[in-house]
RNA sequence: GCGUUCGUAGCUCAGCUGGAUAGAGCGACGGACUUCGAAUCCGUAGGUCGGGGGUUCGACUCCCUCCGGACGCACCA
């Protein structure tokens, strides 16, 4: 669809350029020829505004539509213009594209299965995104989910469209707060293990670090104890180090577990206890060249004010490092270890800061790979009843939250006495459940703050990731009763032109620019994109599916062309849903 | 106080980089199952796009200003 259209435009350019150059006007100005979508398919499938131009041609916009509309009918007479028709639209030049030509471009996509939507736009980029990185003293929470769907869904659309992509977690395992629950663990633990409890391994080492909470009341130097500890851990002393492990190998064991069951999954794991000292060298490289200064206390520090801001610390004056200084630390270093040509940080926007600051220090130091930093910056999820708050509980648990979907997916598919049709309830439950999260996680434009109602995303009616699954489910189900030989289908033909009503018109358009949303969404780093379009098509499809008989059309060729529609709109959903790491069901 | 960002229907969100009558979903109200899965579909009501200026042939979109919310402004991560 893409192709026919750039053609079109090509052709409205030249012609508009020609009228420039008639009326002794700039032709470069033709490049404002810019190709949009009509409100309604009746009007055109491409439409062009001819505003731009009517001061250069001492023309009213109608009429430059009309007198070009002319132009492009005489040159389509002489075979110089794409297939399709025009016609001047008021101030619009619009094109009906030739339908039957688009039809068989989409249906296409049949055959090119899980490969449709791919394109070559990020080939021979190198593309490492860092996301999820949690912390070892707790479970992962609902914000976690957000992250970790925006960096495993981008990733796969980075991939999608050709990129070689690197998947890095960095696990944030060392510092005061993990010190803290290993306090907790030494003065309420008594050596109990998860299995004791029946815990997850993480929510184990989650429950102790709350409980700190009741260790400061029960001793007030609980927060200097902590600070301690910190201290003999860096110091190396080996009972510390021995508790330390056991628990991080905890958090770290049930954090992955549920990895695994959102399918989020990494290439690399770093760990700061292993690289926080990292970036010390490269701020005294930087001094030495002179793009850090080292300050009256004896600290070294960069001048910012050429982007607005103050100074900032980047080694203390005893020397040690903070956070920044690890991070550019680390940045240099995981270019030496795979050296990307763009790096993406899916962080929460409360560190915007801190990557503006980051982003500025490394181009200060001369990286080339520098100007292709990313900082997928996404926003607080929200319930319903307000704001999670750790110290108020209000924390929705990753884990806790999957499971009570999961329950209400099965309450539901016993409700409707479709155990035996879907085969494992509790599986199909549980691949519900993440669809709801994922889908709903996604679909809001990342940078924004959200509001994230577990219900409504359950819901199987309306802009959900069940709905979708439920559209792939109905054609998953067409397509057994066809292999089971129902219908006329296959005894029909397919023929494309016989796409012809406004509701297979759509879904023929929605299937052709699929590739497009793909594209686009890794262009921008934005998963959205394909959302919003897989549920445009889940929502079209559902539409045509009750209005037009399918398998059940007496024509045999206009069941097997309608079939063959809904074969091309399942590797739509099908393909899209992978991208937004949502189980596809055959049978909900 | 300074900076960043957001404000679109009762609620949750889109709005294709400045274009045609601002769109969905939920909720409300009213319809559609002897028919491919009604976990669905259709219709109705509901908006001064936070307010006010400006740029432009044309502004939800760009600029300024005010109001309101969020986040940041550490030698914490």
């Amino acid at each position: 669809m893409r192709s026919v259209r750039e053609a079109w435009k090509a052709a409205v350019a030249s012609a508009v350029a020609d009228m420039l150059a008639e009326k002794g006007a700039d032709p470069s100005l033709s490049e404002a020829v810019a190709a949009e979508a009509p409100p309604d398919a009746a009007m055109g499938d491409v439409g062009f505004p001819m505003f731009p131009f009517a001061k250069a041609l001492r023309m009213g916009p109608p009429q430059i539509a009309a007198a070009l509309a002319d132009r492009l009918v005489a040159e389509a007479s002489a075979g110089a213009a794409p297939a399709g028709t025009v016609k001047a639209v008021g101030p619009y030049l619009n094109v009906f594209l030739d339908r039957a030509s688009v039809a068989a471009q989409a249906l296409g996509s049949r055959s090119l299965g899980s490969s449709y939507g791919r394109s070559s736009s990020l080939a021979g980029s190198k593309v490492m995104i860092e996301f999820s990185s949690p912390n070892t003293n707790k479970p992962l929470h609902l914000g976690h989910l957000r992250n970790d769907v925006l960096g495993e869904s981008s990733a796969r659309i980075l991939k999608a469209n050709g990129a070689e992509v690197m998947k890095i977690n960095l696990v944030n395992d060392r510092g005061v707060h993990i010190c803290k629950s290993m306090l907790s663990y030494m003065a309420y633990g008594g050596g109990r293990v998860p299995e004791d409890e029946g815990k997850k391994t993480d929510h184990f080492v989650g429950d102790y670090y709350v409980r700190f909470n009741d260790l400061k009341k029960d001793d007030p130097k609980a927060e200097e104890k902590a600070q301690e500890l910190l201290v003999k851990w860096e110091a190396g002393d080996p009972e510390t180090i021995a508790l330390w492990k056991k628990m991080n190998e905890w958090a770290v064991g049930g954090i992955r577990r549920t990895y695994d069951r959102t399918g989020v999954s990494f290439d690399k794991y770093y760990y700061e206890s292993q690289i926080y000292l990292t970036g010390k060298d490269e701020v005294q490289k930087g001094l030495a060249s002179g793009v850090f200064f080292k300050a009256d206390d004896g600290s070294v520090r960069v001048d910012l004010s050429p982007i607005g801001l103050e100074e900032k610390v980047l080694l203390r004056k005893d020397g040690t490092s903070i956070y920044m200084t690890q991070d550019l630390g680390l940045a240099i270093h995981r270019h030496q270890d795979w050296p990307f040509d763009r790096l993406v940080y899916v962080v929460a926007n409360e560190q915007q800061y801190h990557f503006k600051v980051l982003f500025y220090i490394l181009k200060r130091l001369g990286y080339d790979w520098a100007d292709n930093l990313f900082h997928l910056s996404y926003g607080l999820v929200n319930l319903p009843e307000g704001r999670m708050k750790t110290r108020e509980g209000t924390v929705v648990d990753a884990d806790a939250l999957l499971d009570s979907l999961r329950e209400l997916a099965l309450e539901e598919i016993q409700a409707k006495g479709r155990e035996d049709a879907v085969g494992d309830p509790l599986d199909t439950a549980e691949k519900i459940a993440l669809g709801a999260v994922h889908y709903y996680l996604a679909q809001a434009t990342p940078s924004k703050d959200m509001i994230f109602n577990p219900k409504e995303s359950l819901s199987f009616n309306g802009n959900t990731g069940p709905y979708i699954q439920y559209m792939g489910a109905r054609i998953s189900s067409l397509l057994r009763k066809r292999d089971r030989g129902e219908g006329s289908a296959s005894k029909g033909s397919v023929r494309p032109e016989l796409l012809s009503s406004p509701s297979e018109w759509e879904l023929v358009r929605l299937v052709s620019s699929y590739p497009e949303a793909v594209e686009q969404a890794g262009a921008e780093y934005n998963p959205a994109i394909v959302a919003a379009h897989v549920y445009a098509i889940a929502s079209a499809f559902s539409k045509f599916y009750h209005d037009e008989p399918i398998l059940s059309c007496e024509d045999p060729d206009q069941a097997a062309t309608r079939l063959a529609l809904s074969e091309a709109v399942l590797v739509v959903l099908k393909n899209g849903l992978e991208l937004l790491c949502i189980p596809f069901l055959e049978a909900m």
